[in-house]
DNA sequence: TGTACATCAGTGAACGCGCGTTCACTGATGTAC
DNA sequence: TGTACATCAGTGAACGCGCGTTCACTGATGTAC
């Protein structure tokens, strides 16, 4: 039972490798649910019976996918939360940090905006879940800059999810503009929107509770 | 040359709307780029080839069913507008139009939700066109309670797009709540999630520019 | 009003095609001794 | 090190099925006179 490091599990691991980049990949012109088990064995270069070894069905792989795609984004967001800056520094780094996600993993982006309302039961709810996540790492990283008295808790989700929303709102954007143009005009003006954006949120929270 | 009222223009139009109708049912549990011709003349119970008297394909009755689902919402939002009412007011009755149009017209919404960043590009691009025309009706409606000199259009452009970003995801999050517990009190902790974002959307625009 | 012709929404059969899934198989890798 | 057996990732052929689209058609509705 060598169960690690053979050569068999890294050849498996490489096919399943294989399996999802190419989803991903045909998942950029069409969503999930219409995308075929043929198309990606296909594309891979592999049986169509051979899929079977690795996943279930293609939801099995759109909620692999969906933890890929947000584990990285799940790093990044701790960083920037980590960053002790002020208001209008931690708004630069988030937006620069999102628009670095999108440039750096654009497939993953648009497969989690496409399918995160999309036909795919278990993909969905994978992504909500994650979401979820990412709003109480928010929630905690700023509740201790937000007087206690002030802020009840519900309060302080209501704001994580606000945060959180807009992110995803940005990241979208983001997509978008480098479909349309891939210079850096337009991308460029997304960020702007997005750090307005964020430091009126910062003003409205900052007069919280103040009438 | 009747052109109008005739009995057969009738007939056309009550098969169009069935077409429609079926396919907005059925949408309610897959997207459009998985839906089939077939499934929705069956469900209407003409045949296929019919389909095709009154759509060119399924990308051209999704195109259509933007325009409707869309049109009403349109109609709503300008009724909120159109109320001068105070920030508090304002805000309450915008919830509420959006959470009784949910009620109402739950799987429209869920159509515009799922195929905003699908897989069939003509109705991604009519949705994005005619949120961008939401977006001009709110600058418009803002513009007059704005010192023109501290919002500089692009400004007010921001904050429109913030509101009407805030609007779909709010309608999104009505329409999960209902699908998991149709009962009330998931509904009203939405709303007073929603509610209470825009309150603090408002108090940044009214510290905008005051530092 | 009646008749002869035009229009055209909907029919039903046919087509070729690619789909998801199954199955017994092959042969390289792993294990035991 | 060598041999005999076990495992299991990937094969390739086969299946039944429903798909989108085409076509000549039917028959009710509309038009002209």
């Amino acid at each position: 039972m060598s169960h690690r490091c053979g050569v068999r599990q890294a050849q498996k691991e490489k096919t399943r490798r294989a399996l999802m980049d190419a989803a991903l990949r045909l998942l950029e012109d069409q969503s999930l649910s219409s995308l075929g088990l043929r198309e990606v064995t296909r594309a891979v270069g592999v049986a169509p019976a051979a899929f079977y070894r690795h996943f279930r069905d293609l939801s099995d792989l759109g909620v692999a996918l969906v933890e890929e795609s947000l584990g990285s984004l799940h790093h990044m967001i701790n960083a920037v939360l980590a960053g002790q800056e002020g208001d209008e520094e931690r708004i630069e780094a988030a937006v620069d940090a999102v628009a670095e996600h999108v440039r750096r993993y654009p497939a993953h982006i648009r497969f989690i905006a496409r399918e995160r309302h999309g036909g795919v039961r278990a993909v969905r709810e994978a992504i909500a879940a994650e979401l979820d996540r990412f709003a109480d790492e928010v929630a905690t990283a700023f509740c201790p800059q937000l007087p206690a008295e002030s802020w009840p808790p519900e309060d302080v989700r209501m704001l994580a999810e606000l945060y959180v929303d807009h992110m995803v709102m940005t990241a979208t954007a983001f997509l978008e503009a480098q479909a349309d143009h891939p210079g850096a005009a337009e991308e460029r003006k997304v960020a702007a929107t997005a750090r307005k954006q964020l430091l009126l949120i910062s003003l409205g929270r900052h007069h919280w509770h103040d009438e």
